[in-house]
RNA sequence: CGGGGAGUAGCGCAGCCUGGUAGCGCAUCUGCUUUGGGAGCAGAGGGUCGCAGGUUCGAAUCCUGUCUCCCCGACCA
């Protein structure tokens, strides 16, 4: 992408509104714009943050057996009522009236609707078990928004829900989102820490809040030093058929302390000894079983194979899309701005002409340009003729993981620079490495 | 929802107390000079001062109402 044909509104203040770094940084860098009171719009830079974590967020879902659907952002009020909670929701949920004055609304989740939806198709335990999901945008009504899109009313959310014919099998598909759910994080370059957290009124273990460390932080965090390692996506294989291996892999990772202050166990905590961190996190995924709650209340049951009926048990399991764009850039930035892993980096290099004017220069970088794309690669360049200083500033706060530098002085020796975004490490290279360094 | 603050050019702000028809920095545009880490000079464009009433010869400024946004707290993916 030229930069002259491009959408990227980056400015050199900080909009007043704007408190913590994540959201400082997501307006200079044009990622997003604020629209009303926790409503953003998502600029093209931003868009394609969103879309590569959405991506990642998919493959792992896929990964893990759920199949992906689409349900709609508004909600008939009956179905919320089939459950009890169109009166129990409270003022969180945006209500709306159409024109022939029938209650609507405006998702804040999806219980319901899957429930109805699956509840109509599935009529035999050989339906089962399945996991559906979604990514689609949800709307709470917040008291106070704030954080920019950490804490926005509206937001993208993966919404996953799991049927079985089991507490067991539940707790398998359970298992399965756990480990699904710390490949996504890990994938991202994030270290998230799955905590215990409260089940509400079925009990057990099953839910767990995955936080990822960052010092700014929505809420404060108690962990043994384990955690702070990142697992890769590949350390974290198991055969996800297999219950029982599945179940042992799970146990041995959540051996390892790790809780929110609400939920610090003193004992445990004394256990891990010098080995205790603290710190502030951010929770950017939910995962919880709650056996048959919707199922009862909503009439579903299939045909088990020795004719009787059983509620199905079911599990839901969250995950903050358009949050992450945030808690990653809280997670990796430096002053000069974004410093974007390489797997959800808006585009992978950033290719800088320093002396559009000159012809010779523009015509080489104009070649390299080309030579990107054709290889695939995600590649903005910036071919503006504007002095050199301005160009490196816009693209150390859009934090893209390279920047290749064409300019006339290094041409005469036959040599362009690469810079590397998150060490600031840079080279002096031939195009031809250049390019075969970052088409590798 | 309780408490506090703010709406004036795309962004950041001054002007308001003490009414006289709007200004600064950045950004934008033009020209020249520049060009390897947010350039210099000269000039220019852009605002019915959130909105609605009221007071007044005259309102960004005073009064009333209203909308919006932000911060602290309680609440949440």
């Amino acid at each position: 992408m030229r930069l002259s044909n491009y959408f990227l509104p980056v400015t050199k203040e900080t909009p007043a509104d704007a408190q913590i770094v994540s959201h400082k940084l997501m307006l200079r860098a044009g990622l997003v714009r604020q629209t009303a009171a926790g409503i953003y719009a998502w600029l093209p830079l931003g868009f394609r943050v969103l879309k590569k974590i959405e991506q990642i967020v998919r493959e792992e879902q896929d990964r893990a057996g759920a199949v992906e659907l689409l349900m709609p952002t508004l909600q008939s009020a009956d179905l919320w009522r089939q459950s009890g909670r169109y009166d129990a929701y409270g003022p969180e949920m945006l209500r709306i009236t159409d024109r022939h004055e029938r209650d609507m609304l405006y998702g804040p989740t999806n219980e319901e609707m899957i429930t109805a939806i699956f509840r109509d198709a599935a009529k035999s335990y050989r339906d089962l078990p399945r996991t559906l999901y979604h990514i689609q945008w949800k709307f709470r009504d917040e008291v106070r928004p704030r954080f920019g899109v950490m804490r926005g009313r509206e937001f993208l959310m993966k919404d996953a829900y799991s049927f079985d014919l089991d507490e067991a099998g539940a707790r398998h598909s359970y298992n399965r989102m756990f480990l699904a759910y710390l490949r996504t994080f890990a994938r991202m370059g994030l270290r998230a820490i799955p905590m215990q957290a409260d089940t509400g009124p079925i009990g057990g273990d099953l839910s767990h809040e995955f936080i990822i460390l960052a010092p700014s932080g929505e809420s404060e965090v108690f962990y043994h030093k384990a955690w702070e390692e990142i697992r890769s996506a590949e350390s974290l294989q198991v055969d996800s058929n297999d219950s029982e291996a599945l179940r042992g892999f799970v146990g041995t990772l959540t051996a390892d302390y790790a809780a929110t202050d609400e939920k610090r166990d003193e004992a445990r905590e004394a256990e891990a000894g010098a080995d205790l961190r603290q710190s502030r996190g951010i929770e950017v995924g939910h995962i919880f079983y709650f056996g048959t709650k919707y199922s009862e209340s909503m009439g579903m049951s299939v045909q088990t194979k020795d004719g009787g009926q059983v509620h199905p048990q079911m599990g839901s399991y969250g995950i903050g899309v358009s949050r992450l764009v945030g808690a990653i850039i809280e997670a990796s930035h430096d002053e000069a701005g974004i410093v974007w892993p390489e797997s959800v980096a808006p585009f992978r290099v950033g290719l800088i002409n320093m002396r559009a004017d000159d012809e010779a220069c523009a015509k080489a970088a104009d070649d390299i340009y080309a030579r990107l794309q054709a290889a695939g690669v995600e590649v903005l360049y910036d071919d503006r003729d504007e002095r050199g200083g301005a160009k490196f500033a816009t693209m150390d706060v859009i934090g893209l993981p390279w920047q290749l530098i064409v300019g006339p002085k290094g041409l005469e020796k036959g040599v362009v620079e690469l810079k590397r975004r998150a060490s600031g490490e840079r080279e002096e290279l031939s195009v031809e490495s250049a390019l075969a360094r970052l088409t590798a």
